[in-house]
DNA sequence: AATCATTTTCAAAGCGCTTTGAGTATCAGC
DNA sequence: GCTGATACTCAAAGCGCTTTGAAAATGATT
């Protein structure tokens, strides 16, 4: 069923049926009705392909998953941001439309999405130190919103992002005021930007305490299950092994856990962890008291966000960027404790 | 930079352009050698949304994310089939187009994708027990393949699943040989088909070996870490434990861990567990022995798998369906030992 | 040189919608 | 009864591409 039959159908114009279903004023209310019952009664949705060709607006937002071209994996946290983006999406009427694209293609990506015509704007993701693709989105004059920052970059775009660097600088504050002064930090990769902004933060607080970094006790990688456990053996094996641990993500800290478990010692009682906590939905740190002590912050909201942000810069091209910092909440669960040594 | 623009540009007509870069073979090599490289050179993309409408697909395939209304949870899994799935569709100049959708509303998104003409195919995920949609979708007319499949319907549709039956059946099999007479099942949503087909593979395999099935001893729910945690202690209370799991999840899994760890017992001595294992990128059951003993099957590859079918369908529109079952591989881990009861 | 087959190129129609610019009723006011 | 608003409705152009059916150019054959 198409427009040109339900026209037909209704003995209208085109132009009468397309102008009562899209709102339009000049369209008699009697007639509206009339054109909006036949077209529930016939299921008519308007062609999309044409509508878009017609608009020049495709009414969909890309989003490019980069898989890290070594490990070839994808970030779970994605999950539950997309989930976030996606209520905003289809309340809106927006499609999402997702590229997974290796490391290298990623520009490619983003330059074929536009020269395309198949996306009104895009959410970068995991933004790195000095990134290229801001500029480069710049360029091509796609509206973007940046789920993180980058920054070395001189252009004033759109971003939302949690204050990382405050975060981690209070969650290692909150354990030196427990008495732990050998903190290690498993951090992520330091390519990306909220990975040096965690360091930058829990360095500035084992200063401020009077405490030398200790290269020995910062670890740095993609954030595995499988990282946190062999970091933490590696560090329990120390001659002089950390009494507490910052970790970057949930996930590298149910690692952390498990290493623990295997030395048959206790969180919270042989060695402290605080942890980022995305707040991510099936492995939700739950329960009366959280699991692990933690810097919370829902990455699903984030993306509903950071959603949001985008559809009003595409429907108000001029917008002046909007910056977004977030607080993390400092949820104190069961796995930290005073210092015991 | 368009046809128009780039025929204009080379002084041919759009007609000839379009088939020199579409490799059509009326078009001689000279000519299509100095188009492409003008296409090249000023960097043209033909505008999907145009072409769309010409060819009348789309080059876009769906995928319908249910979100159990309940719980607001996006099962981690899709992250890594989608990446699985991403791969396949981007090889082939595909995009994916995700709709992230409450429970209730799926029928109509799909509905509506069919009728936007914004897809041409679906992965049906998630199928339940006598799942509507896959009726839907053959009353629609769109192709689709299923994830999974749907035990109670009777249509021929593409499916791949794995032997879900055969591989709990295995994995009860496998405890039951190393002593253990109360084993217990942690299993997902039972209006999820392949939670039915497992407690199937479970009960068989209790029943073949003389022992009665016990309520108290299977449960079903959503399969958080949580869940997987709550229900292990209540299971450790019982007056009569279970000296085995088996897990639907490894998330679920996560949380036995938790609850044994509480509990300061130790997987494999004191309890034994199994678990399913989607391969999931950073949960990764790595390590020289893997830490669950597990029944393993790539989600990842499913997705492409599924891609690679769906497409196929798409391209040959009669062809007979396509039904894969995969069998898992038991993998022996840290987490399963005799019986010492 | 005329004819036919083949290769190469083109103009124009069409995909399903929106939107412009114009036309026809309808009605008030003079 | 005529004019000027106002309220409705319409035909047709256009979005950027593919594809059909035809024409022009080339080459081979007689």
């Amino acid at each position: 069923m198409n427009l040109k039959e339900l026209s037909a159908l209704l003995g209208l114009s085109q132009t009468t049926v397309s102008r009562a279903l899209n709102g339009y004023p000049e369209v008699n209310e009697a007639t509206r009705q009339r054109v909006e019952a036949a077209a529930r009664a016939h299921n008519y949705r308007p062609n999309m392909r044409a509508k878009s060709l017609a608009t020049g607006r495709s009414m969909a937002i890309g989003h490019v998953i980069p898989i890290s071209s070594k490990h070839e994996m994808v970030n779970p946290i994605f999950a539950d941001f997309i989930a976030g983006a996606g209520e905003t999406y289809s309340d809106a009427g927006y499609d999402m439309v997702l590229s997974v694209v290796s490391d290298e293609d990623e520009e490619r990506a983003y330059r074929d999405m536009a020269a395309k015509g198949s996306v009104d704007g895009i959410i970068v993701h995991g933004p790195r130190a000095n990134d290229p693709r801001i500029a480069l989105l710049d360029e091509i004059g796609l509206p973007f919103v940046v789920h993180g920052r980058a920054s070395d970059v001189a252009a004033e775009y759109s971003w939302l992002d949690i204050n990382n660097a405050r975060s981690f600088a209070r969650a290692t504050r909150f354990l030196i005021d427990l008495g732990h002064r050998r903190i290690a930090l498993l951090n992520g990769q330091e390519r990306m930007d909220f990975a040096r902004r965690r360091r930058e933060g829990y360095v500035t607080a084992l200063a401020e305490a009077g405490i030398a970094p200790c290269a020995s006790l910062m670890k740095s990688e993609e954030m595995t299950e499988h990282y946190g456990y062999r970091a933490t053996r590696e560090l329990l094996s120390l001659d002089d092994p950390p009494t507490a641990i910052v970790a970057s993500s949930y996930i590298v800290s149910l690692g952390v856990r498990r290493a623990v478990g295997d030395a048959e010692c206790k969180l919270g009682r042989d060695l402290s962890l605080i942890t980022h906590d995305d707040d991510l939905s099936y492995l939700g740190n739950q329960g009366d008291v959280p699991v692990f002590t933690s810097t919370r912050s829902s990455v699903r909201q984030a993306g509903r966000r950071c959603a949001e942000i985008l559809l009003a810069k595409i429907a108000a091209d001029d917008m002046t960027p909007v910056q977004e910092l977030w607080e993390t909440e400092l949820m104190v669960g069961d796995s930290t404790g005073p210092n015991n040594n």
